[in-house]
DNA sequence: CGGACAAGCTGA
DNA sequence: CAGCTTGTCCGG
């Protein structure tokens, strides 16, 4: 075996096919510049060629282990602090290491940088309420929430941290390529250097500017995090979906730990997983409320559940705005992966989990109302009136968008996620949620049935609708604006709805509090689920871990709850995953 | 993942 | 028993 310092240079790499978990060695060629961690390069492995990266210099081989030599360099990688990040996601979502160090790599070979860093100058101060928020958030001991309301400027609190910290090394990321793009203009339009990720990879790499983008750019190769921002913290599309399922927000914490820089999560609505344990700060309560549109809850538990999903209120507010030049209307109607929910046909009202809140489906022999959320079960009958009679409410966007052009006496255009962009000036739009990224402004938003959204069979559907109400609030603005949200519902007392009308977050927060304390739900307990052909085997094995608990789900799924993210993650890592299909969730929105 | 190789199946 | 399919193994 050779001491380290003779014979050929050996590194190790990870080779870039997800389903290999092993690292291989490969010697250096003579002639070559020494690689560096991170870096790309092509490697024959069991007599193909494939990409892969360099994850150790330096290495002393196994015994008996001869290593070939690296096909080719193709181009640079993360730099190695960004590799030491993706370890440990690779730890915290039980994912492969291959996967991470592809999400942080250059969409495009890089094989040299463009040039030696700029150092800009740093914007002038926004002045203002910006300046107390970041200077409380920059005295909080790790990362701060910023909590901040719809229609207040979260890019003013950009500005002023990157006044403070000068650009070099400052990440922000947020939800959407759109909202990206905006932050990137109004940071250069106050003179700061900016690189838009994921295009301008390169000149972030290079350092000296403010690295800007998506998800994604939470892994920007900046070697070292000066400080950082998340906009829209709360925003599920932070979060990768499929697996592994990492979240934008951790990764940035994650790093910001590591280099010990500032990280501020802005959003109007953060979510416990985001401040439990955390300094919030926000501006005083009667700005954060002005900052808050006019939310109007519509009760509709008195109404017969076949009078439609039209009130009386909704009408005369929407014929209002249609009557205002330039007016629009935009109705949002939950229809993918929607609950079919069920009302008392006597006293109108819906029928609830009595434990946890959630929608109850009919089922079983004799029939019994089961929770889809904690599973609890009860008789067929209304906790209100003791009716046994229940109806089913049901719903549809295409015949929305009909009857309600035909009420109103103005054409109305369906917005959905297929077709492109709707007319900029239509007034009246009616869609999914998607209906409220497709557009930027209104004077009247409407949840039409809030209660799909509020009872949804997710831990975080009070949370999530919460936030769907923001996103609502910023197409009207703040409540001097005059723009307003109407929200119809048979719960008009739910503490998201609650929070929304009076543009205090904290009232969710409070009621969530208590319910995830109780049921050990994240902040209070981290979860994984697990799915595939492989899934109930490795449940199996994972249920005689020590520190996991795991419960058995219908089709070939499980949960695996442990007391926290760590004790989830060396469980998952410590036990061998069986052969078969097997897909792990770790965080997943659902349960 | 995907190539190598072995074991199993088929038809003349 | 050649020629093919299917399954298992393993990579430096």
């Amino acid at each position: 075996m050779p001491a380290a310092g003779t014979g050929p240079r050996v590194v190790r790499v990870v080779p870039d096919v997800v389903a290999i978990h092993r690292r291989f060695d490969y010697a250096v060629p003579e002639g070559w510049g020494a690689p560096s961690v991170g870096d790309r390069v092509r490697i024959s492995l069991h007599g193909r060629r494939v990409g892969g990266w360099v994850v150790e210099d330096r290495v002393v081989p196994g015994p008996g282990v001869e290593p070939k030599p690296l096909a080719a360099w193709s181009g640079l990688g993360p730099p190695p602090p960004v590799v030491a990040v993706a370890e440990w996601a690779a730890w915290r979502w039980a994912g492969p290491l291959a996967s991470f160090l592809g999400t942080a790599s250059p969409p495009r070979v890089v094989r040299a940088l463009s040039g030696p860093p700029h150092p800009g100058p740093a914007p002038d101060s926004p002045g203002g309420g910006a300046v107390a928020l970041v200077d409380a958030a920059l005295r909080a001991a790790g990362p701060a929430v910023v909590r901040l309301a719809p229609a207040l400027d979260a890019v003013r609190v950009v500005l002023e941290l990157v006044h403070r910290t000068g650009p070099g090394g400052v990440l922000v990321v947020a939800p959407s390529r759109s909202r990206a793009g905006q932050v990137a203009a109004r940071l250069r339009a106050a003179g700061a250097p900016v690189a838009l990720l994921p295009d301008r990879w390169d000149a972030v790499r290079a350092g000296g500017v403010v690295a800007v983008g998506t998800r994604v750019a939470a892994w920007a190769p900046l070697p070292r995090l000066a400080a950082a921002v998340v906009l829209d913290a709360h925003d599920e599309a932070l979060k990768e979906e499929r697996a592994p399922t990492w979240s934008a927000v951790e990764v940035v914490v994650e790093r910001g730990r590591r280099d010990g820089a500032p990280v501020l999560l802005v959003s109007p609505c953060p979510p416990l997983v985001l401040t439990e344990g955390r300094t919030v700060v926000a501006p005083e309560r009667s700005v954060e409320r002005a900052g808050w549109p006019v939310v109007e809850v519509v009760d509709r538990t008195g109404d017969d559940p076949r009078t439609g999903l039209f009130s009386e209120r909704l009408v005369a507010a929407a014929r209002v705005e249609l009557a205002r030049p330039g007016g629009r209307v935009v109705c949002v109607l939950h229809r993918t992966g929607r609950v079919r929910l069920l009302a008392c046909a006597a006293c109108g009202t819906l029928a609830r989990c009595t434990r946890c809140g959630g929608a109850v489906a009919l089922g079983g022999e004799p029939a019994r109302l089961a929770c889809r959320r904690c599973g609890l079960e009860r008789p067929t009958v209304c906790a209100a009136c003791d009716s046994a009679r229940l109806k089913a409410l049901r719903i549809g966007v295409s015949r929305a968008t009909e009857e309600i052009g035909a009420l109103l006496g103005t054409a109305a255009v369906e917005v959905t996620a297929e077709a492109g962009d709707p007319p900029a000036d239509a007034p009246l739009l009616v869609g999914t949620e998607a209906a409220l990224h497709r557009v930027d402004r209104a004077g009247l938003v409407v949840l039409l049935d809030a209660d799909q959204h509020l009872l949804a069979p997710r831990f975080a559907a009070a949370e999530e609708t919460l936030a769907l109400l923001a996103r609502a609030a910023r197409l009207v603005g703040g409540r001097r604006g005059g723009g307003r949200v109407l929200v119809q519902t048979r719960v008009p007392d739910h503490e998201a709805l609650d929070a929304a009308v009076r543009g205090d977050p904290e009232l969710l927060a409070a009621s969530e509090r208590d319910v995830r304390r109780v049921l050990g739900l994240p902040p209070f307990g981290a979860l994984a689920l697990l799915s595939g052909p492989g899934a109930p085997a490795y449940a199996g094995a994972l249920a005689r871990a020590d520190r996991l608990e795991v419960s058995s789900l219908p089709g070939e799924r499980a949960l695996v709850r442990a007391a926290d993210h760590a004790a989830l993650a060396d469980g998952l890592a410590a036990v061998e995953r069986p052969a078969g299909r097997l897909r792990v969730a770790v965080d997943p929105d659902g349960v």
